[in-house]
DNA sequence: GCCATCTAACTAACGTCGTTAGTTTTGTGG
DNA sequence: CCACAAAACTAACGACGTTAGTTAGATGGC
């Protein structure tokens, strides 16, 4: 019985349903058939409300991103780096199958520029030259995208006594899955603060540099 | 004509084949039928020699990662991780089609795990403490695969008369493409620097500590 | 040298995928 | 009231990874 006296589709129903997939079965598991399914629905009726199953995605990972804080550089530089950062890397975690298609093409879309607008702008109010403010964002992104993405945690087997004898060095219960978790967050702030930290040595040198 | 009087195919070939395709078309160009008619062969064949698709790409990977350098340690741990870093990092620039798989599972295989050992334990030989080593070698990680992934310079639409006006402090010159490889190896130096310089002070810290 | 066996190619097919075309029914604005 | 838009449908296309079954050349044991 086509055209339903209620719609049963929505953009953010199919958003929100198609996050479930991912976040339950992962990014491979989210077919245009198995979404329409769980909507009670059929695959082609979907594109009645989504253009493309890519662009599906952006606007899924749009969703994702709100929670992305770029409001803290009105204070601090360091202090909005670090909520950025935090933010961001949250964001990410908390949709790790995700991850793999953020990290991929993550600004194509007005919402990611606009961040990134907020990121320069905070950084170059600073008194961070252009091409710093430039490079301190990438390099933010860098941890953040790099610990989200699990490399640590997705990278070894689970089994111990894989590692025995053949690589010493690794037999270790903190390369377990259960504590790769907590190993990536820790890793993400031990090198976040050593960025931060060394930026600031160059921040008080240039400092020096323009007030003589 | 079955069984061909010379074979057509060698696990080695279609390794090759496919890094070429995916270098020249990218990842999702690579597909077994493309990859059987690049080898004057139909793509069932291909299951003679490969089990499995996702096999052959771990494969692949294991090629590319070869060229990784981890023999640095035996000196410094500094100079290690630098080589460690820039090797990794060089590898998978020179196949940035394929980084969104190598980023995703990289360890699974006998040589990453070596590859791991022997990080951790250059870092341990140098009197890191177990945990310390994982999350610098977490953190190093993060940031090659971070700068690898092109997180910025894939990022942003080529076209400049995009950002005007709407995002003031994104209109400029060096976020443009053609600058954006240069800029994403300038800031992975420049955290990596960051880092190692961060680490040198726990470092030494950790030694005092130790001695007194 | 012959013959069984193995190897490496083939054809055909299955089920899944994203997507489009064309159809049908319901809601809605003039 | 009626034209038209909206939202569902069925059917189909071409591409995908993979498997089953087949065939012909290569190879080792007697």
């Amino acid at each position: 019985m086509p055209r339903p006296t209620t719609p049963r589709l929505s953009p953010e129903r199919i958003r929100r349903v198609g996050l479930e997939i991912i976040d339950a079965d992962g990014l491979e598991a989210l077919s245009m058939r198995r979404l329409a399914e769980r909507l009670g629905v059929r695959a082609a009726s979907l594109y009645n409300h989504v253009s493309t199953k890519e662009d599906l995605l952006h606007e899924i990972a749009d969703d994702v991103m709100a929670a992305v804080d770029v409001a803290g550089f009105d204070q601090d530089w360091t202090r909005g780096l670090r909520t950025w950062a935090r933010s961001y890397r949250a964001a990410l975690v908390a949709h790790p199958n995700l991850v793999p298609f953020l990290a991929y093409g993550p600004a194509r879309r007005e919402n990611a520029l606009r961040r990134a607008d907020a990121v320069h702008g905070g950084l170059t109010r600073a008194g961070w030259p252009q091409r710093y403010a430039t490079m301190i964002g990438a390099s933010t992104k860098y941890l953040v995208v790099g610990s989200a993405m699990g490399s640590f945690s997705g990278g070894f087997p689970d089994d111990a006594d894989l590692y025995d004898d053949r690589f010493p060095h690794l037999n270790r219960a903190h390369l377990l899955r259960e504590h790769a978790a907590e190993i990536d967050e820790a890793s993400f702030e031990l090198a976040l603060e050593a960025l931060i930290d060394g930026l600031r040595k160059q921040y008080q040198a240039l400092d020096t540099t323009r007030t003589t």
